[in-house]
DNA sequence: GACGTGACAGCAAGCGCTTTCTATGTAGTC
DNA sequence: GACTACATAGAAAGCGCTTGCTGTCACGTC
């Protein structure tokens, strides 16, 4: 039924070993046999028997990416860096390797299981992308498995996650409360006083650090913080658009509201808007990440830039160790303040 | 170094037939057997090989999901849609299936290439999501590609990509052509005679069915086309961007633009603004997909919603044998019109 | 002319699992 | 109590490929 590398070897006719060796080129085959054993191939259209060859040279091409959300553009943008350079067809590396995006859905649960199916693949490398959850427990069945994953051999890169030291991943993080702090700064200087907070989920250290970014800030300027000014919600628009309903009823002489991500700050100008508030005039708006629509949003969306598309693309050619890892396995990235319409002094 | 069956067999004080059996649970095992299979199973920290299993059962659990730009949210959020149906971690089938998704980038190569990667891997399903690339010739090697992958028992799906006869594949198709037309009925009946059309990359299916449809309404309502409304670009907000000045360069009288998605439609109104025509009471503006920004963007933006995630979780149910394909292996879905702010009667 | 030396090609032993077929113990039946 | 029937466990034959090792030539070389 289906063609096997032996038919191959009897049509071209020499040994299984010498078209093996011809597929994957790494033995000296005599120009005139390698081109029979090709003919044959081509012939009988062959298509090699991937787990087989997985199994019997214990290693397989397959790298996970895993994603929290891959709906959402910042996941997305990153993924599409991570597999340009993971070769796959087209990609500049050299071997075809199976790039495969792997959707946790931000789930503890499906990140350990996807981990493990991708350990039962004998994966080459895995990449981790994106916000980690904080979760104790969690976080030590996530490190033993990162640790095993290493321990046998496969590379792993975390990009845009905290360090997970001991584990032997390499990681990429970015400096969420540093951006953060420079965000609420740059409101704080346009004269900024009282700032509604709209975060992301409680458990996520994403969520956490760009928060304490903010309250550093503040604190930084003496601003104290009312509690009322910080409501949680998940990296979605209408999360935003709630969000900011829920924070003008605490407090209506909000000036400014730091929204978690774009998204989430689109959902914020839409509830202002709605609410017969105008932007900036009457409440200025920040997001995070600067993902492409966000200069198209009206006014533009002041954000902090987040190299995904190089961060993603350096963490691919980490876990293709085509480039060496950062010094101690670790280095942060900054994002850069782009100040647009969605901001200004407040009124009065 | 790496624990086996047989490690966890010798533990367990069975064969290692029966800890297969027990993992695979396909065959009856006392309880007490089971039980110390397991304990065996934990203790040694067993992770079962995948290619090995894979090989011997000759099937795998691997489902490829092919997405020409992962980093567009329509390709996104479709991808998302079929994999929480494909089962994976958490998702409600019961096996434990790897759903991976491919980035092809829109290259013909890639496609094609991804496409022999998971035949490799004997891969269980494939589900091709959006436009399909135009060229005689690599349609045929895709649709010989396809037959191949269905002849050897991989379940093929199309969500939102043109049928392709003879191939054996279930196909999902939108209804791009009805809806283009239908989006530009809307603009006529409101009165627009000169409308701009920036259209997809010219050699997609997605392209041409969608520009065919507003063609279509032009026809209808005996407008006739000028040449020059028309300008091919990329399907990113750039290029919709580009293309708008190009419009207004060529023709400075347009009265509404229609734009291939929503991408599109937002660097038209960029275009638009930065030239100082408002919206929609200079220039009306309608996209296409209604992506989840597109209600943000201000005005409002009048599209077309596409079932993406409808039409990927039914693509993922086929795909997994959990659901009927539709009688003749095709089914067409239309698009709703969504009314909002951006399109208006022309002034005057 | 005997011999070392590359350059290839083939043999055969796995890789770790699944599954058919067979063996065994236990229970039910008349 | 002998016999059939069932439930369960094991033996062993692969699945299709890779690769270490062992030839076998065809050449130089002294």
């Amino acid at each position: 039924m289906t063609v096997t590398l032996a038919d191959v070897a009897a049509r071209a006719q020499v040994s299984p070993a010498t078209v093996s060796r011809v597929l994957n080129g790494n033995y000296p085959v005599a120009a005139s046999t390698r081109e029979r054993v090709l003919k044959a191939v081509d012939e009988l259209d062959y298509v090699l028997n991937g787990p087989a060859s997985a199994l019997a040279a214990a290693t397989s091409d397959l790298v996970g990416i895993l994603v929290n959300d891959i709906a959402d553009p910042f996941f997305g943008i990153m993924a599409s860096a991570i597999q340009s350079e993971i070769g796959g067809p087209g990609g500049r590396a050299g071997g075809e390797r199976l790039a495969v995006v792997c959707n946790t859905g931000g789930s503890p649960e499906r990140e350990l299981t996807y981990l493990t199916l991708l350990q039962r693949q004998r994966a080459a490398a895995v990449v981790l992308t994106g916000g980690a959850i904080e979760d104790a427990q969690h976080k030590a069945a996530m490190d033993a498995k990162l640790r095993k994953l290493t321990d046998a051999g496969t590379r792993v890169v975390l990009c845009g996650r905290p360090q997970a030291p001991e584990t032997g991943a390499i990681a990429l993080t970015f400096d969420n409360r540093g951006s953060g702090r420079e965000l609420t700064e740059h409101l704080i200087r346009l004269g900024h006083r009282r700032l509604g907070y709209i975060a992301g989920p409680e458990e996520r250290t994403t969520t956490r650090h760009r928060l304490e970014g903010h309250r550093d800030a503040l604190a930084a300027h003496g601003i104290e913080e009312d509690p009322r000014w910080t409501v949680h919600g998940r990296y979605d628009r209408r999360s935003g658009y709630e969000a900011t309903l829920e924070l003008l009823r605490r407090d209506p002489s909000l000036t400014a509201v730091v929204a978690a991500n774009d998204s989430v700050a689109l959902g914020a100008c839409a509830a202002l808007r709605d609410s017969g508030l105008r932007i900036p005039d009457d409440v200025s708006v920040a997001g995070f990440d600067d993902l492409p629509f966000s200069i198209d949003a009206v006014p533009a969306l002041t954000t902090v830039r987040l190299p995904l598309t190089e961060a993603g693309a350096r963490a691919g050619r980490i876990a293709m160790g085509r480039e060496e890892p950062p010094p101690g396995g670790i280095t942060s990235v900054r994002g850069e303040l782009m100040v647009r319409g969605s901001t200004a002094g407040p009124r009065g």
